[in-house]
DNA sequence: TCGATTGTCTAGCAGTGCTAGGGTCGACTC
DNA sequence: GAGTCGACCCTAGCACTGCTAGACAATCGA
């Protein structure tokens, strides 16, 4: 028996190592750069290895968004802890969100603009996109507003964040006015 | 001369003729479906063709925005033009954007998501780039409210709608309570 | 009519994600 | 401890990608 857990635990620990290393490839690189081929060398097995863990490339880009999930939503309740007042956490939990989506472009993509196979906002949306959002809805939920739903007002805000965010990244918008930009947002959209 | 202005002719026609192909093929079957192959097929020349005219894929991805960028600014602007008072131009404003990025997601996809080898928000940005944002402007700077710059509140709610719309595409929002959230989007950032 | 130039195509390169098949090595059975 | 068996991994290869070199043909100017 202990043998066979051995074996498991071995199992587990490469995936862990493949999907680390895969992050790690794409944030050093761009997702771009993570092929099969590179990846397999990286871990120093075969390609064939990557698909006896996973389907696909795809499977390996919604485990590193799994993860990051994880991590965003510890980063803005961390964030969020410290501030007081609503108004306060609002701002705390908006700078977070952006600090993360800059520090971590290539997880930020794999959850929000890579295929990665996942599925939100649905019943078998897995746990970490939960939390993820429900990390929001604590803070973003106090400053809804009477008569909003505090689901959909995350939502919004939500998006809005998503927009400066990529648009930000992607060269669309100005590093300039960037905290201008945050605050006229959270300023406008928090029903103070 | 007349000979050399018809091959100029015939090429600009060619040209066209490739923007659109790629245009209707990532429409029909997604950016990924548009391959130089498949496309150099489809406009029956041989796939070298398409390098006398452009650099390469990205390029084509870039005239393709380009053409998006300029109907998003007519969209706009004819949603725009028979709306009485500021509150009610931004609805509509706030309504045709999302309702291009909805019917057009590829072209969608050319200008905001994929790499087209563009400047924005530069010196040397492309004219169409800049009208599609002025046509924002010209409305969104009415209820941009005092002490705040109009441009820096016009990207503010463009990145919003971008996130609105871009989150909505790839199934991150459930598209029951898109109205609400456009509605209160509109309501809050707006300074009435 | 003949050379030159322009234009296009065939063929091929290096790289991609993914998979079939053969071998090797380790783990159980007697 | 020896033999069998099965799990595991790797080599090799498929069909595809974007892109390009070089051969070839059609057209132009003299």
């Amino acid at each position: 028996m202990s043998v066979q857990e051995r074996k498991q635990r071995e199992r587990a620990d490469r995936e862990r190592l493949i999907v680390a290393t895969a992050r790690e490839l794409a944030e050093q690189q761009g997702w771009d750069a993570v092929t099969t081929r590179r990846l397999a060398e990286r871990i120093e097995y075969s390609q064939p290895v990557l698909y006896s863990h996973f389907r696909g490339k795809r499977e390996i880009i919604g485990a590193v968004a799994l993860e990051g999930a994880a991590d965003l939503a510890a980063a803005v309740r961390a964030a969020v802890a410290p501030a007081d007042g609503p108004r306060a956490r609002v701002g705390a939990l908006a700078g977070a969100y952006l600090d993360f989506a800059e520090r971590n472009p290539a997880v930020y993509d794999a959850m929000f603009q890579l295929e990665g196979g996942l599925a939100f906002a649905q019943e078998d949306t897995p746990e970490q996109l939960k939390d993820a959002f429900a990390a929001l809805l604590e803070t973003l939920g106090e400053v809804a507003g009477d008569g909003i739903h505090p689901g959909v007002f995350t939502e919004v805000f939500w998006a809005s964040l998503h927009g400066l965010a990529t648009l930000t990244r992607a060269g669309r918008l100005p590093r300039e006015y960037t905290e201008q930009r945050l605050d006229l947002l959270v300023d406008r959209l928090s029903s103070i």
